[in-house]
DNA sequence: TGACTTAGTGTAAATTTTACAATATAATCC
DNA sequence: GGATTATATTGTAAAATTTACACTAAGTCA
């Protein structure tokens, strides 16, 4: 920007979910310059009657056109040069679908959206190469010390697609006893009464979260 | 702010120290309008060719003549009406003294600066109330699941004011044995040799961060 | 129906956490 | 300088949690 000049305000939304053994990423491809063809985050400027939630609101509702969704605002990226065609800051927020994922259609600002495996993508549009990782990282933080495993999760899940979403993105195997052990003992989930059936094997419990939300996991009981 | 117009981007600083058995946060009283003689976090306007942590740093120098310090970005605040002069969006850091404490003296932006009881703060300048309460929260929040505490500290301190960090922050007593001895078996702290004298009673050994730097406390060891 | 795949479970040892009280060392006050 | 006061420092036994580890159950598939 000019000395003096305002930057341009804007928020750029990672939409996660947990699914076919990844983390998955929501992804837009750009129409328009600066970057056509090229995927992305969803984002947009912020509007003048709006704060950086209702913003990250409407980008779910453009990138998605769907609700239902939890919101956490992630990071300010404000590097002068993040933006080539002029200056911005964005405010980073991941998002988790509450309601049906599988009928997401995105606004005709973009070309198409769909789901990436989060860890492989890179050559994304804007600086969103580096807003995608350090929003991973802080999933992965998260995962230490809060619940958010219950937001990346389908309704109904597995514990074993819970221990998968754990041994992903925390790269490192755990016990399956000791995993279930621990889970169960927290009473953050409650067995549903069905089965996911035809699997190769045998059916698997699903259980459900008993409060859908990130809540703090304590280090002084 | 008018339909279309950027607002300006800005942060805010949260200067904080644990001492005299208090969270205390470092604030300046502001000379000119909006709110004369009105206590406020320090803060600036981006600077063109800045990023917002150095636009923090720049602050951090503004309020206290002083260079050594680490930050850490808090939150993005942004609702509409939160500057009554103008549109604008602030991105909060929180900053922990590293060197010379006493010899704080803010440029003449400022009129004043001192050290306040973060707890008992009200009435600041804009929306100053809410960015530090939410900043209180989330130091409260890492003293959970990082070593937060060494960055609060001075460079020498005794295991006793290392646990009335804790109390004080978490609203809570703690037992004195099983704190020091899971402190100690942590090896985040070294004892320094010295003794802290002059006080009521029998002096206590001072202790020193082994890395002066906030780390995550993992869950799964 | 036999082979294969994933779900689900228990226990003993080690570690960590918890609850709890007496002694040590200085400053302060007569 | 002796008594008092205030805070620092330390250990242990019980409980709870964590860890390491392997087999049976219940489906699918060829």
């Amino acid at each position: 920007m000019e000395k003096n000049e305002k930057p341009y305000a804007a928020t750029d939304l990672g939409i996660f979910r947990f699914a076919e053994n990844m983390l998955q990423v929501y992804l837009v491809r750009l129409k328009m310059s600066p970057f056509p063809g090229k995927y992305s985050l969803p984002g947009a400027l912020l509007q003048y009657d709006e704060d950086m939630a209702q913003a990250a609101e409407r980008v779910y509702r453009e990138a998605t056109g769907q609700e239902a969704a939890l919101f956490e605002q992630v990071y300010t990226f404000s590097a002068p040069n993040r933006d080539i065609r002029h200056r911005s800051i964005s405010t980073a927020y991941m998002a988790f679908p509450q309601g049906d994922i599988d009928d997401f259609r995105p606004c005709d600002k973009y070309d198409f959206g769909g789901w990436f495996n989060a860890a492989e993508m890179s050559g994304l549009a804007y600086d969103h190469d580096e807003i995608l990782a350090l929003t991973r990282d802080r999933i992965a933080a998260k995962l230490n010390y809060t619940t958010i495993a219950l937001l990346l999760l389908p309704k109904e899940f597995t514990l074993t697609e819970m221990q998968r979403l754990y041994e992903h993105c925390l790269e490192r195997t755990l016990d399956k006893r000791n995993f279930r052990k621990k889970i169960l003992s927290m009473e953050i989930v409650t067995p549903t009464g069905k089965m996911l059936r035809g699997q190769k094997a045998r059916p698997a419990m699903l259980y459900q979260a008993v409060d859908r939300k990130m809540e703090m996991i304590p280090l002084f009981r």
